[in-house]
DNA sequence: TCAAACAATGTTAATTTATAACATGGAGAA
DNA sequence: TTCTCCATGTTATAAATTAACATTGTTTGA
């Protein structure tokens, strides 16, 4: 009964579960079900909506803009297989974006060891809020359309700490070239925080590559670590390869 | 019609808005009421649950230790006594607290000038996101269960500022003494705010009158408007207005 | 000004979802 | 074994949602 229940809440991962569908999946009957998402609602893990239950909302979701359930499939691989290769760690900065916060929702929800995360997003830090981790949210100007926090407050308080991970995405990459973003505050914070890390991991969908963005924050030298889905092309992943660092490849569903 | 929309965002801001009891209260049939809803949820300002609808959960929301619809009526009475009185403003200082985020939720409903707001509250921040206003969020340690920011980071943040108002709530009250919070840390965060601010608001429950808690961070000289609902003993009030602060007082339900 | 077009709301019936009450069946205790 | 308890399933009932159509009032353009 508690291992569905845990199903339940890593369906809910990925978004809203309807009771008609995840009846069948789970092999059990509605009311079987019911019964589950009733109890996991009465414990303030989920809300029930019209037909179904999402997460309960006192942790935020960005708008998950029309991505398909395959594309966050894709993002929870590789979020699991970089906490596979970095934990345990002491301290790490989680940057912005989708797939960071798809990593920490797996450290909420698999890791139970003291750890302290530094984070410019607001969502990661909802997210890692009660978990185990002392969670310190940088300061500085909320941007208006993302969340997360940027600025020079932000890069100020940055260089109060040190941490033993960065883990960041990006908007683009180039196999030879390094690693971009589409936002020049984003990209300042960046690269400031490179500077506080001892080590640095890049985690994104292999499609991200092959292109630019408006700012490259990071060279393949500055990166230690890229854990990314076995789409990447060959051609891509011998020129990763030979900048050194190391590459990890999840498999797609 | 949209008058209605208004109302029932209104209805909403007190927490769950029931179809069945809320179309008597607008006086129109239950299908008028979920045709509204609908257009509500598609603008992603409201989610409908079974049976009703809640605000949009992209914003934090403390639970609601047990407060009646009294203690909230009073608390946005409270918020919109002080909204009146002190707008516009160019800038303001938020502090966290249940008071603080109900005069947030009114500044995002009625305020539609460009303004900054500094806070350390991930409800008020979350609040204020997509408002007419600039939102600065102070970085530090995330309390573990308040979601709000505190500690040294935070307060070295703050002297980067100079803010027109400081609005504050606080845990406890002596009308001859001054105000009070039972958190070390937020009483240090508080003390540094009044230094930056050319004027102090405090708005409190008049029900945290009469007691201490652990710190005191103002004293009646630190603050120069106070707004409290009317039932505020006449002796309290005398104190009070001996010390030369502007008292407010809003009428109970 | 009139009537066509439209928008907002109301009404009813059909469908879907939720609840309640009782039935089954297996695990463990006396 | 036999009883009890608990998780689950079944069925019937109630509630909520949707769809389709009816009504009303308002705008618009001949």
């Amino acid at each position: 009964m508690y291992q569905r229940q845990r199903k339940i809440l890593d369906i809910l991962q990925k978004g809203k579960l309807l009771i008609r569908e995840a009846a069948g999946v789970l092999g059990v009957t509605e009311m079987t079900l019911r019964r589950d998402l009733k109890s996991l609602e009465e414990r303030k893990l989920i809300l029930m909506v019209k037909g179904g239950a999402i997460l309960h909302p006192a942790r935020y979701e960005p708008e998950n803009d029309g991505q398909t359930d395959t594309d966050t499939d894709c993002l929870f691989a590789i979020a699991h297989a970089l906490y596979e290769r970095i934990m345990p760690a002491n301290s790490i900065f989680i940057s912005a974006g989708s797939t960071s916060l798809a990593f920490a929702k797996v450290i909420a929800r698999r890791n139970h060891l003291p750890m302290t995360v530094i984070t410019n997003s607001l969502p990661v830090a909802s997210t890692l809020f009660r978990s185990s981790c002392k969670v310190i949210l940088l300061g500085g100007e909320l941007r208006t359309h993302s969340l997360d926090l940027v600025g020079p407050i932000a890069e100020k308080n940055l260089e109060e700490y040190q941490v033993d991970w960065l883990i960041s995405g990006c908007d683009a990459a180039l196999s030879d070239y390094g690693f971009y973003t589409s936002d020049v505050s984003v990209s300042n914070l960046e690269k400031k925080s490179l500077q506080i890390a001892s080590k640095a991991a890049i985690i994104t969908a292999s499609s991200k590559f092959g292109r630019r963005a408006l700012t490259r924050f990071a060279t393949l030298a500055d990166i230690d670590l890229l854990v990314t889905d076995n789409a990447l092309p060959e051609s891509e992943q011998s020129n990763l390869k030979k900048s050194g660092l190391e590459l990890i490849l999840t498999v797609s569903a």
